[in-house]
DNA sequence: TAGAAAGTGTTAAAAAAATAACATTTCTTG
DNA sequence: CAAGAAATGTTATTTTTTTAACACTTTCTA
């Protein structure tokens, strides 16, 4: 309902689904969102649970020929920082280096090399960033 | 209920909420975990909560004192990497470094310039035991 | 050691979430 | 342009979740 205070934690458990979903796949129609559902209800059902994350704000739609296309609502307080936040917080006691620890160390993540290159540089531009207070 | 799959999702809003408690905090009894709480319900319902989170195994309890003190059970598949893997894989394209220049960037995050240089550090000896393929 | 205090267990009711049937509207096409 | 197909809207039911009242048990303590 309100723009503010959007927050995956909020909502119910196949709501949340939904949302994460379209955060990864983009805008959907139901039809398409069903695809992607391991466990798809009926399509009536998957349409009810799309309209109300609109009444709640979360997402929103245009139509295209006679479908509905829906796609995450921009929102002021950005939710993809906020979760990635939530997570460092709860698993990893806020630790950053911890995080990026386990995330290396994970077999599953599967990270190949030039992510640690580009990691590394992306650091170091930081820490030239941080660096230099005297200009 | 079985020891696989322990996987935040699949709990309900409530059981959710508490479980990101309990790896937060770690071991607590129901009126610690009321403490905790922003919207505690009355204690009746948390410690049904409580026992709900067990029989499905992902809380286990001790008896101190006269009362249950509640903590993580270990699971096989962990939570812990798990629930980062996801974060980054649904915000973050399944970026690692995406994720950490947002971090970086986050100004909620508040990162200390120390966390800068021991991420630093972190890289470079990934990249150390990555690298040479010789020995 | 009896009674109060502070726990837990049991059970049930209220509220929310999840599901889908059926009616209606809107396109498409023969 | 009428019929069918494929959407959406409305409404209701079932299931799950959330809540808490009340009974019972254990531990202090006066």
């Amino acid at each position: 309902m309100s723009i503010h205070e959007h927050n995956l934690e909020a909502l119910s458990r196949r709501e949340r689904q939904f949302m994460t979903l379209f955060f990864r796949h983009g805008e959907m129609s139901a039809r398409q969102l069903a695809k992607v559902l391991t466990d798809a209800p009926s399509n009536a059902t998957i349409r009810t649970i799309l309209r109300i994350l609109e009444e709640k704000g979360y997402l929103q739609h245009v139509k295209r020929g006679r479908e509905f296309v829906y796609f995450p609502a921009p929102t002021r307080e950005n939710i993809r920082p906020r979760s990635l936040r939530q997570v460092i917080k709860t698993f990893f006691g806020g630790s950053l280096t911890e995080a990026v620890a386990t995330f290396i160390s994970d077999p599953e993540a599967d990270l190949p090399p030039e992510e640690l290159e580009e990691l590394a540089r992306l650091v170091k531009e930081a820490q030239a960033r941080n660096k230099p207070p005297k200009n």
